[in-house]
DNA sequence: TTGAAAGCGCTAACAT
DNA sequence: ATGTTAGCGCTTTCAA
């Protein structure tokens, strides 16, 4: 650290104007002769002045800050702890979540403070310090399960919008995916390819997308005549999918179609087909969801159902932003329709 | 947002004493009698108080948090600028280091600020943050190329600390791992093998870790008596890595041992080598580097060099904790050691 | 259009 | 051991 920073009465001074005045130049605050405000531009550029923003959120009560929260429910591993965050980002869906937030606040100059809500603690310490007023709002995407983390916030007054429907239900405002059209789309091209035995290896049956993508799939299923679908059930992990997929494969080798709850899961869905023999798509096809980078990277690459991440991601900043300005008081969801996209897996 | 919030002024009402009491117990200061204490938690708990951030850090001058900063010198691609993040995390290398800074924050209690430097006006917006004195100092971790962030903060006076010696020589502080003697524990095992015709994928050179990992693979391999090694530059992504095993392929269809400088190039180099008919290991053994999720997931899991990521990060955490508290003025190094991690892939 | 002055909520030096 | 008091740097009425 250098000395002392400039301050206002500092510009002021340099400038010969009033604090206040270096204020509105500042603030764009219009009322202020031209020839001044050029001045104090020159004398803020002189002293190299920044201001100073606990001093400016003291009084306007706004950090432009909001929490990024990834909340999962607490696992059961103790040693997991600190292994949390590296296991979220192994899925480069939240990656994408990340960017798509990310870009979104830069241009509103807001930035966000990175939070993993992965127990009892963490939450406890996310709550204080968005009481504290060290953020103004919050953004909050969940791995999976039961997050008490949304009722308490919306409790204690804070601002915040999720990623996807809570399985508590609270009233907060999220953004969400059309999960059932996302499988149907899925369900109608295995079908559309001709796949006779397909199956289905879908998220955990505790959180809502996982449970909708299961139902989506099945119902357009059945509304082509097949009124049984095989499933297995992962955890949106490749291992568990992999595990899965291997499942099904013991008990029905003759399995020509797999619609994967996500793209990791499609990827050890590809492995375990690739290891007993079969041909991907040619023996079986495989459907993945998110098109996130790895759908990409996969070999073959995969086709999916996309999510338009970047875009909810934006909408979430932006109800944020009218929930913190007090533009908009109740709580809304906002649905978005999914995608195929198709590659070559199926 | 509920009406108002109670402040010290409130509390101290509440319990019958003075601000400046309330402020000692809630920092723990001694020199407060017991029951006073005890009457003023109270209060506390009835008023639901919780400190304003803004107003403590406009007197303690600190704002208990930091940036965290990707780095990637601006890619050329317009385009490419949101998704810049999406990227990064696509390597599950970075969600290891997001993930050990947070956990080296958490009990400090301070707070990371996600920031991304992928371009230049990214980097003026950074720089005037810190400036602000919303930031104590900053963690950075750059993807790759020559940054200019590390050597214009150091300038500002700003404490930061580097994930990775800067190719651009700046005086600040950074953890780092020993790349060359871990190219050595690749090059050693792959010998140890029997590999005779063996290759490397490196890293991108303009980065010192690509340099690095390649100059100690080719030493090591020298002083076993291997004067020349096959070498092709990838640019540490899953693509970059198949392409260049593609094009080492083409040209030496007899290699049987290689070295890929990160887990995602290693993933891409398997997918190139059993599209050609190669088994790994049988036919050819490969290494990875960083040990990063992908290499337990990859079919077959990775033998790879090990960064202590984790450690790395909260050493990290530490020495700008001293640089921020003034207990440490002087750019520090501190570099660790790799680790062999034998799976199935060598 | 500009300036003077009153705080925002907190900590810390000083006084008691 | 506790209270009094003076700011921290800024925005924002209110006057001029």
């Amino acid at each position: 650290m250098t000395s002392q920073l400039p301050t206002l009465e500092d510009v002021a001074r340099e400038a010969g104007v009033s604090r206040a005045t270096v204020s509105r130049v500042i603030n764009g605050i219009r009322n202020v002769d031209p020839v001044i405000q050029e001045s104090v531009r020159q004398a803020i550029a002189r002293t190299g002045y920044a201001p100073n923003r606990a001093a400016r959120s003291l009084v306007t009560r706004r950090a432009e800050t909001v929490a990024l929260i990834v909340a999962g429910a607490g696992d059961a591993a103790e040693d997991a702890q600190d292994a949390f965050a590296a296991r979220v980002f192994a899925d480069p869906f939240f990656g994408r979540v990340v960017s798509g937030v990310v870009g979104a606040l830069r241009p509103r100059s807001m930035h966000p403070v990175l939070m993993f809500a992965d127990s009892e603690a963490a939450c406890d310490q996310i709550v204080a310090y968005l009481r504290q007023g060290s953020a103004d709002g919050a953004l909050i995407v969940s791995t999976h399960g039961e997050d008490k983390l949304p009722a308490r916030l919306a409790a204690a007054g804070v601002p915040a919008v999720l990623f996807a429907r809570p399985s508590l239900a609270a009233p907060v405002s999220y953004v969400d995916l059309a999960h059932q059209d996302g499988a149907r789309l899925a369900a109608e091209h295995l079908l559309a390819r001709g796949c006779r035995q397909v199956a289905t290896v879908s998220g955990p049956l505790d959180v809502p997308a996982g449970q909708e993508r299961l139902a989506g799939f099945r119902d357009a299923m059945a509304r082509h005549g097949r009124p049984y679908v095989l499933a297995a059930e992962g955890g949106f992990t490749q291992d568990s999918g992999a595990a899965a997929m291997a499942r099904l494969l013991a008990e029905h080798p003759d399995i020509d179609g797999v619609f994967a709850a996500n793209d990791l899961m499609a990827q050890g869905v590809c492995q375990v087909l690739r290891e007993a023999g079969k041909r991907v798509p040619d023996d079986v096809a495989v459907v993945g969801f998110d098109d996130s980078y790895i759908a990409r990277t996969a070999r073959p690459p995969l086709t999916t159902v996309r999510q338009p991440v970047e875009e909810m991601a934006a909408t979430m900043v932006r109800l944020l932003q009218e929930h913190i300005e007090g533009t908009r008081t109740e709580p809304t969801s906002v649905i978005f329709e999914p995608e195929l996209v198709v590659r070559e897996s199926a």
